[in-house]
DNA sequence: AATCAAACCAACCGCAATGAT
DNA sequence: CATCATTGCGGTTGGTTTGAT
């Protein structure tokens, strides 16, 4: 239903009966744009009915809204998706189901339609080619995801949603699982989706840090706008026209100078992609299934993945850029600092009042608060529950080895959530890990709630919390900088990594670092989470 | 060049959550 | 507490573009 002031849609009547003013249907005009962009220019986005009343634009609310975040709003990416996000999107899909704006908060620039659009016909016609939707590293870690939010929360069921039209329509993993029939292909559990971003992409400089740092600003469909206008009072470029093929935006790019000023060492990011490279051969076949499996043969593969051999011998144009700060990478979180004209502010926080245009909050910029609060609380949460989750994952592990025992590998149906999981082969094990770092630290990412959200999402455990207690060590200190400790990296790295909760089902040893790095050495086999304790530990003050 | 189908994209619709009153 | 307005999300539809024949 569609109401403003009386007024209704199209042709139809008002409640006196006088035939209101008909909303305009259809494609939006540039005029129209034009006005809706000033309209909010002026006034700020919200109000959306307002926009018809006061602008004179013959459009409900609704479809103002909608234009303006798909297409008006600044740092929207227009254009194909890259590899990365393809990589990122079948990642989280395979977690989040059609959890479209979850997923358009983790790609910056990207809106919830565009990928909703881009799964349903790709994705889509793969399943009518009979083609799996996803890798199947990822229907196995997706599967053990989903095992994870069961045993860690039983009623917690698969895809909670609430919203109950959508747990009915929330295909993931299962469903198009077993739509895609299940046929096994030749990717590599090793490549994950995060450890095979390419750097070479001349649009996402790093698509970690891109992702995982401008989630940030981008997981609030709002935050970008705020920004934005912010950005629009300081030195009025907000609308500078299309971003697409531009360099990112006036936001992201100072938010990603930040993220190198702040950087401390100039440890390549490339370890983070090339754990035990040496493990998992990578060969081009594998490319040219993941290529396919995205886009049919239509994608070059190279662009896919660029092989970790290859990835450090990139030119440095091509090169990774300096590791970022943890809040740049995922799981640290944190009040990240955004340059924004000429105030240093958090890119979470950054409100603007539009009559002024002076920020009117900037709360977790004052201090490390926000998110790194919360993570430490979580610390605690995770501490006072650590025999809970212990038990929880032995539990899991245990389930899973039963079902490794009973199935071997195969397709597994799992009771109660219907999560179908391909159980991996024990020769998958590090793959897994691998995988399990990464995708916890996207996880993270994913979910890690900024201490202003509301609480009801905190408390209710659901998906994004879930998804960080499920990937978040049980056991985890807390990090030096908070205790005011000195900054080991070592000592970080190893506390950070060891007792991980990721539930690793094969052989695995939870408490010994996989790979101990001599302190300050960037070795190739640098754990990503080890890399990001190190980081965590070399963050400078916020703000 | 014409036709058709597939792909792509923008927009609409309905529902639910949330906030205001 | 109830009601209403607003907002957000996900599903779906329909128009346009593109590519194959």
């Amino acid at each position: 239903m569609v109401s403003s002031g009386g007024a209704t849609v199209e042709g139809l009547k008002g409640p006196l009966g006088v035939m209101s003013q008909s909303l305009k249907k259809g494609p939006w005009t540039a005029a129209e744009d034009g006005i809706l962009m000033e309209y909010v220019k002026k006034h700020g986005e919200g109000n959306w009915n307002a926009v018809q009343k006061n602008s004179g634009l013959m459009r409900c609310g609704k479809s103002c809204r909608l234009r303006w975040a798909n297409h008006l709003r600044p740092n929207l990416k227009k254009g194909s998706f890259s590899s990365d996000e393809e990589r990122i999107i079948i990642e989280l899909h395979a977690k989040l189901g059609n959890k479209w704006a979850r997923m358009a908060a983790q790609l910056p620039g990207r809106t919830d339609n565009e990928i909703k659009n881009y799964w349903n016909t790709r994705m889509k016609r793969r399943q009518r080619a009979g083609l799996p939707i996803y890798p199947q590293e990822v229907q196995e870690k997706a599967a053990v995801f989903h095992l994870q939010q069961q045993v860690h929360n039983p009623h917690h069921h698969h895809h909670h949603q609430k919203r109950h039209h959508n747990s009915s329509s929330s295909p993931s993993l299962s469903s198009l699982l077993t739509s895609s029939q299940n046929i096994a292909t030749t990717y590599n559990p090793s490549l994950s989706l995060f450890n095979n971003f390419n750097f070479s992409s001349p649009q996402n400089h790093h698509p970690l840090h891109q992702n995982q740092a401008n989630s940030y600003y981008s997981d609030n469909p709002n935050r970008q706008f705020k920004l934005f206008c912010n950005t629009n009072n300081m030195n009025s470029t907000g609308f500078s026209g299309s971003p697409y093929n531009q360099p990112p935006s006036a936001a992201g790019l100072l938010f990603n100078q930040n993220i190198q000023t702040v950087q401390p060492n100039n440890i390549p990011f490339v370890p983070n992609f090339k754990f035990e490279s040496e493990n998992f051969d990578h060969d081009h076949e594998r490319d040219v299934s993941f290529s396919s499996m995205i886009a049919g043969a239509s994608i070059d593969p190279i662009d896919h993945f660029v092989p970790r051999h290859e990835a450090a011998e990139l030119p440095s144009s091509q090169m990774p850029p300096r590791p970022t700060t943890p809040s740049s990478g995922s799981s640290g979180g944190g009040g990240v600092c955004v340059m924004v004209g000429n105030n240093t502010t958090t890119s979470n926080d950054i409100d603007v009042d539009y009559k002024t245009g002076e920020p009117t909050k900037t709360a977790s910029c004052i201090s490390n608060s926000g998110l790194l609060d919360a993570l430490v609380q979580e610390s605690h949460h995770l501490s006072r529950n650590d025999q809970k989750l212990i038990y929880s994952e032995n539990n899991l592990s245990s389930m899973a080895e039963d079902v490794v025992a009973e199935k071997g590998k195969g397709v597994v149906s799992s009771e109660e959530g219907g999560v179908e999981m391909m159980v991996k082969n024990e020769g998958d094990a590090n793959a897994d890990n691998q995988w399990e770092d990464l995708s916890s630290n996207s996880q993270s990412s994913i979910g890690m709630k900024r201490s202003e959200e509301p609480l009801e999402e905190m408390n209710s455990m659901d998906d994004d919390l879930m998804s960080l207690l499920n990937n978040f060590p049980a056991s985890m200190p807390l990090p030096d900088w908070y205790q005011g400790g000195s900054n080991n990296i070592s000592n970080a790295s190893s506390s950070s990594t060891a007792g991980g909760s990721n539930v690793e089902i094969a052989d695995h040893q939870p408490n010994v670092p996989p790979t101990p790095s001599p302190p300050g050495v960037a070795s190739p086999e640098v754990h990503w989470s080890q890399l990001d304790s190190y980081s965590w530990n070399n963050m400078p003050r916020i703000c």
